[in-house]
DNA sequence: TTGGATGCAAACTATTTGCAAGTGC
DNA sequence: GCACTTGCAAATAGTTTGCATCCAA
């Protein structure tokens, strides 16, 4: 795409790296949007997605996308694992890892060059575990495709 | 949605699982329709994308999302993990794990019940590996998001 | 014969893009 | 002043949905 484009600064840009870098709730671009609106009342939906793709190709964001229609950011650029509920669709942080020996294991297995990894848990964080009762929570359309351990 | 709907046969779903038990290719929906259209010339997408959703909720299939912006179907419902060529694209499966001690990690780490994980690998196929002096191959966009254990 | 399944087209949603005006360097 | 950025609106792309008709049980 635009690789090698010289980027000015732009207070918007800036907002938007700020926001993420202080927070760890992995918002949405719509919710970065509704939350920068109160600093820039013109802001637009067009620039806060420009930017979180420039800041994703500066490598100082990271894009989830892991089975919602809409993809979260993380400011956290450093490589980590997460765990996603699947019943509110929260993404939490998980301070393990990372384990080299998987790309090993998976170098060993196939021919190909394998030169990064992800692992995401699911599960249901502590919060909807708590008001359960209620069991199902407002999900935002849980996940499939994962290695299911223990099947109950 | 439609959780507990009864669904009766029909030869249009019935080829999607056919084709996508016997291949190792994750199709598109989009290919999958391609493909279908010589059997049923009057296929339509929604057909498709609507047989696609009722074998995922019977976990026939699964339904693998991993940052291109469109999503692709796996006919081998048994829990593995996927290489993704970074170059063009494809999808490979992978014959390890699956690794439960992650899950007891994770576990350990945070509060939330983690119920099931999964891996992605990324990197450059055997395919592309080969034709490489041409270096960009025609990709579909990579991917984000990973942990780099070797930045080269 | 009844309610799910299909084909078709229109609707939706998240994201991207074209363009004229604004702005950092 | 040049080229990047912005806001706005229109355009895309992938997927979903409404509806009349079709078809499996």
């Amino acid at each position: 795409m635009n690789e090698g484009k010289i980027h000015r600064n732009s207070k918007q840009r800036t907002s938007i790296l700020e926001l993420l870098k202080h927070t760890k709730a992995h918002p949405t671009a719509q919710e970065i949007f509704d939350a920068l609106r109160e600093d820039f009342p013109h802001l637009s939906l067009g620039t806060v997605y420009r930017n979180l793709n420039i800041l994703v190709e500066q490598d100082q964001i990271r894009k989830l996308q892991y089975g919602s229609t809409f993809d979260r950011f993380d400011g956290n650029a450093v490589p980590h694992y997460h765990f996603i509920c699947e019943s509110c669709g929260r993404v939490y942080d998980l301070d393990i890892g990372p384990f080299r020996e998987l790309q090993n294991a998976a170098t060993e297995q196939c021919d190909h060059t394998v030169l990064s990894h992800k692992i995401d848990f699911f599960g249901i964080c502590t919060d909807c575990r708590e008001k359960d009762s209620i069991h199902e929570g407002t999900s935002t359309s849980p996940v499939g495709e994962a290695v299911t351990l223990e099947k109950n």
